[in-house]
DNA sequence: GTGCTGACACAGG
DNA sequence: ACCTGTGCCAGCA
């Protein structure tokens, strides 16, 4: 592959690779933007956050969530049917999935 | 070219 | 546990 340039984060090629693993990401699962990053070593949080925000809208988005646990307002109701159709644990008060019980590394 | 914005993360207070 | 600032990197005015 020709990998002639250096700095590239945002280009299709990274926005396929950021959908193919949400679209992977398990039911009742989730992952971080970070970790998203991380796993497939490429990009930074924000960028991932980018290309979900862009081109995300056909994948399980609602199950890419920020290190908090939580996605943006306008995006919450949404993905709160989702969490509770799913059975992705989940806090009502503080409005936020429970990490440590459903976050996903990415190893099958 | 310069500066602001954003589906983020982390350290401090 | 919450809020704020700083770092981050690409897109866009």
């Amino acid at each position: 592959m020709t990998e002639s340039i250096s700095r590239l984060a945002e280009t299709p090629e990274f926005v396929r690779l950021v959908l193919e693993v949400v679209a992977g990401i398990p039911s009742a699962k989730v992952m971080t933007y970070g970790d998203i990053a991380e796993f497939l070593e490429r990009g930074t949080a924000r960028q991932v956050g980018a290309a979900m925000a862009g081109y995300g809208s056909d994948v399980p988005w609602w199950r890419v969530v920020n290190a908090s646990g939580q996605l943006p307002e306008h995006l919450r109701g949404a993905a709160v049917a989702n969490y509770l159709s799913e059975g992705t644990p989940y806090d009502l008060e503080r409005e936020r999935v429970r990490l440590a019980a459903c976050r996903w590394d990415g190893s099958a």
